[in-house]
DNA sequence: GATGAATGAGCGTTCATTCAT
DNA sequence: AATGAATGAACGCTCATTCAT
């Protein structure tokens, strides 16, 4: 409660907002997106509620910044697995176990990046969401370097990049919302789908006929 | 109970059940279920709040029925395609395209039976989640008998059920969430990413060492 | 649910009003007035809560209805040990120490006769608490009779008899509300203080000056 | 927390907490404590029901503060007459009409202090607790001063000394609850009640068998 | 730059009561 | 005589937010 004590607990005296973060982040992770208090924030930080407002409009924005920043690790991880070279499947499956890998370590995280609700992301601010959808972009250039004679267009390879993405996030979820059964192998389960995954985006033709 | 009060879908006062079960969907897929109040839920029905309770015991109660609800349909969906006949072939395809289309037809059912929370699953009585996991044994016997060799073992059927679940769940999800890139054709994305969910589950094999 | 059940567990069929209070009375022996619900009496007796309502105005009136019976009851023991004879003081003693044991045998009971507030004094209708005070004239002429001398006029013994009564309260509420000190002994501490307060009410002159 | 804070007994602005503790005392004269509500808490003292969380963590805290309150003030009223000096009979004698003094003139702190339920009781913290049995040990001493020959033990101190409050209790509560008849003089009572009260804890011997 | 005090709206839930049938 | 359906008011409590200092 005295000053002396509120020091020792805020990480850095300079950088409030920092602290705000890393706390939120924490708790994010820890509690979920509803279970989000300013209050338990404030505390975690060991700053009082109000000095959050000084740093972040309020809860929104304070959710779309911890988003934004999850994006951009993201993006991050993804364009240094990118960077590091290898064959173009090889990256590409790097990429795809990152995902997994970047959800699970970070379910909490994950939800609010990917599964938040049409609702909360009406207000997830447009330059934000361009950011966020370099990821797309990304993983789409992957996709085509790794299968080039089956992605002759831009779109082509977008589309091919939300399928693979669709999995991914297929794998993800169904693990985060504990839906995967007791007595699966969990390793089995994610190696598999991911190789079917890369197979399919490699080989099936979109355009061609139902049979 | 009786099938003829079943049958009365629309919110009108004969039937307040259906009604708050009606307008407790709509609000879990406008707002999400952690946001899912039960006087908004009053509001919309046109009822007073404690009249929910006459029917539902309380806010968990009432989101079990429907995450209850929407496994039943899909399961009687699904069961219903699967004893028409056909090729395996033939029945798998056409499950997975039924569920996609479930999905995009009711998103309100498809968030409730997907995207609750671990936390809330782990008050989902036994009894319901016994009826929900008939839904995965069904889709693996189709799995089976449409890859009977690559599917030795009932746990392997069970995990490429898993698998192309995934991808199907990855399918409705990115266009629900509206995260489906504009310019990109839905029915090439459908389409194409269903077939190549279904060569994978056939072809790929969960075991193979990594390339 | 059935009619067969709701008879089975219904004492007398004809006499729903007795089966409530009956009801009523033990839910308030075992969970105190606050907590005596209209739905849950309903429940115990086997009845629809509105069924209640045929015989009972409201909570009000079948919670006097039960204070009534509970001066009466004690009127009736109070009458029974009077009239079974004995020296005057034989029957003052045990009329003393009925009154204890019927204040510990039925702690709630004893809370809304005598503990209960000024508030709801207030709605306890005029007949029945003409009634209740019949316990009083009725002390008070034990009192009388007890202690010829002292107690000149009837306005004497009724305080007297008040005083007396006090001390029992004390003695009843002290252990009713649970600010007995462990440690003493909770017969020693009864007897002790009947018999002083009977010494007292027999000698000591209420009408000396203060020293 | 200071004595300047705590000398501000009117309820201003000032002093919040000072305020709700005065709202909810009277309340809880009023109404009684189990309908203590802290919306009409908060309507009183004219606050928002949130604000009275910010002084308490909860109802239980609050009720129980105010218990204490009154221990305290009892305790300090005691310990003062006390140590006045005079006599072991004359400072018992005080103590006992400071007692009923104390009751008549503080209702509200009374039933707080001794008509709380044993269902709230059994959360009183332990540390309160010890406090207020030090009214009980302080009153022992003086009955232990006041009859040392017949209080051989710290025991039977113990015991006598709640005997004897077990009578001012009765006093106290027979005038608040508005039960003492009317036409009887309240002085006369009191004294009288007093009196005998005084002279059973000398000389009736609680371990006598019965005539 | 930071805070303590305060709030209003909202939460899930319970309850005594009413009334058409 | 009896009930099922419905309600409005109240409960304790939490939360994001504001604002004077």
């Amino acid at each position: 409660m005295t000053a002396a004590r509120r020091e020792a607990q805020r990480p850095r005296e300079t950088d409030l907002r920092t602290a705000v973060l890393d706390a939120a982040r924490q708790q994010l992770v820890r509690e979920g997106y509803r279970d989000l208090s300013m209050r338990d924030v404030a505390n975690a930080v060991g700053c009082s509620v109000s000095s959050i407002y000084l740093y972040f409009a309020g809860k929104d924005e304070l959710v779309h910044t911890l988003m934004d920043e999850g994006f951009e690790r993201w993006y991050r991880t993804q364009m240094e697995l990118t960077e590091r070279g290898g064959t173009p499947a090889a990256r590409l499956e790097a990429v795809c176990r990152a995902y997994v890998d970047f959800g699970l370590a970070n379910p909490e995280f994950y939800e609010i990046m990917f599964m938040f609700h049409s609702d909360r992301m009406a207000r997830y601010p447009k330059d934000l969401f361009r950011r966020a959808r370099r990821n797309l972009e990304l993983m789409a250039q992957l996709v085509q370097a790794y299968a080039p004679e089956s992605v002759p267009t831009e779109d082509d390879a977008r589309i091919r990049a939300t399928a693979l993405w669709a999995t991914l996030h297929g794998i993800v979820s169904t693990i985060i919302s504990d839906r995967l059964d007791r007595g699966i192998d969990r390793t089995r389960y994610i190696e598999g789908t991911i190789r079917y995954a890369l197979a399919g985006v490699r080989h099936a033709s979109p355009e061609a006929p139902r049979p």
